[in-house]
DNA sequence: TAAGTATATGCTCATATGGGAATATGTCAA
DNA sequence: TTGACATATTCCCATATGAGCATATACTTA
């Protein structure tokens, strides 16, 4: 069984930097239509079009015809799964007690495998 | 200049649903190797030691010598810059207030480029 | 209606991916 | 040593990707 389809979930669409760039930019501006986006991340339109349309597949943005110009919007509430998925592991890097304790385990794995074997 | 190199940094890596399940197995378990991985996860021994690899790769995981297994234990704190940068967003959905805000940004906006310049 | 502007799409190309099967490598046990 | 075990690596294949370019679409304005 081959790649499973990726772009369809949010993971997957915020992997690509310059997508993390069109939401950091909308986030940080506000809703902006695509020409704009496309002068501000220096990007050809075709591919501002392209990751704006793998965005708007996973909800992460929703358009709004303008005109003949689309304005794009963010929806961050598609980012909540993630936010809560990477949360979980908050506390390996924050508690000081966590990180001692991470330690010692890692310490007491080498022992182990020191004597265990001679390499 | 066609893809980057993906599997290079933790946003891909994390992109794949086994490799977040690795992660969350050896979270939620600790250490453990490959074969104990293998029957948890119920994935091939050459797939899941490939996922390790690219984990490895990114330092998410990190590997001791166990004899003639492999103790694979999470490294968390590789996901700490994710994690920051999802929490640029949680105030889209966590207040009220912030959800408020944006729409008007976004009332605001709209009218601005119906009513500003050409472009 | 005919240009002109703003976006989306289609096509091609080079490359990345992930899985399965087979095999190499390294280690332990008898 | 030899054979069983644990893990990594290689090869092959089908498919996904992202970029560039050209073009289709839609709306707007002269």
């Amino acid at each position: 069984m081959p790649r499973a389809p990726t772009t369809a979930d949010v993971f997957n669409a915020v992997a690509e930097p310059r997508r993390r760039a069109i939401l950091d930019e909308l986030a940080r501006r506000g809703p902006r239509d695509v020409s704009r986006l496309v002068r501000s991340l220096h990007l050809s339109q075709p591919t501002v079009s392209k990751h704006l349309g793998v965005l708007r597949r996973v909800g992460l943005v929703s358009a709004t015809a303008e005109g003949r110009r689309r304005l794009y919007r963010l929806n961050a509430a598609q980012l909540r799964p993630m936010h809560e998925w990477v949360s979980r592991f908050e506390r390996f890097w924050t508690h000081q007690l966590d990180r001692i304790k991470q330690r010692a385990e890692g310490r007491a794995a080498a022992h182990r495998a020191e004597h265990t074997t001679r390499n």
